[in-house]
DNA sequence: GCGCATTGATGGCTGC
DNA sequence: GCAGCCATCAATGCGC
């Protein structure tokens, strides 16, 4: 279904496709965003490359601490569960 | 090399090793930005999908009007490289 | 797990290896003729700026082309996405 | 140059554009071809992994196989060159 | 040797 | 909940 709520409803009722122009405008919007970061991302990658800098050395180790955060993460969430388990509640 | 110009230097110098930290934390703090972006995408789609869209229809919208900007921008290469191949300069 | 079924069998059930064998020996083959191909192709590329055709442009000829068959396929997709959602049934 | 030796030529040659489009349509045709086998890769995957095989692995393998290959090549041709340059002639 | 284009690998999302 | 699909990202190879 394209757009909803329109079962008994008018054909040209307006809101409904303005509503869902501004879905798609939203996404496009963020979507255009995530693309701006992810070019300013390249570029530091740049650029320390020109410093002399092993891109590559340096995804792995990008890639390391992301996944020790995640660890971390997991690990903390473990810990939680555990005391709600022994006393009621964090 | 994991960084560079230290050759003959100073271990210890602070200079390179904070150079490379702050490129670290550059690229992780763009990451970051980078995930919420993401996360705002997920949610607006979770939202029309609440409103009764068809959030696959929706990705393919998206796609197509995407494919169309690339493609627009495509012809424009290959035409600037017409240009160059046929006059001089671009 | 590389190949299955061996869980209470016979380590040296011919069987299993000859099956993998096999799958290897297709995969290689058809990346074989894959390249192959992918060498005729840089050979007609040479052959064209042999010819005094500027490859790059010929690249993004080829790219546009193909990009177009995409579209086209996309929004035969879109569209039938669409009879979907409208009528019941494809 | 999209298309050469018409400098003072006739815009009209009909041969340079057969000759450019017979280009194009040779690449596309080389193209699908790939395209076909690259898809019968997948189904070979596909099948495997169907019968049970972990194809992450099955790909380290082809990979791995490759690689074997492509050094085996390599010190077959540094041995070419030592004995081309203690006798002469390999 | 650099940059680009293609290809392969990985992770995330969706649907069952 | 998992499997399949898709999109993103890294890696390799090619051409200039």
């Amino acid at each position: 279904m394209t757009y909803p709520s329109n079962s008994g409803g008018e054909m040209d009722d307006p809101v409904a496709g303005d509503q869902l122009k501004s879905i798609v405008e939203r996404i496009e919007r963020l979507e255009e965003e995530k693309k701006t970061i992810a070019d300013d991302i390249k570029e530091v990658y740049a650029e320390a490359k020109g410093n002399g800098y092993d891109t590559k050395i340096l995804r792995k180790v990008i890639a390391i601490r992301k996944r020790d955060a995640n660890e971390r993460a997991e690990e903390e969430a473990i810990l939680d569960l555990y005391l709600q388990a022994v006393g009621d509640r964090a």
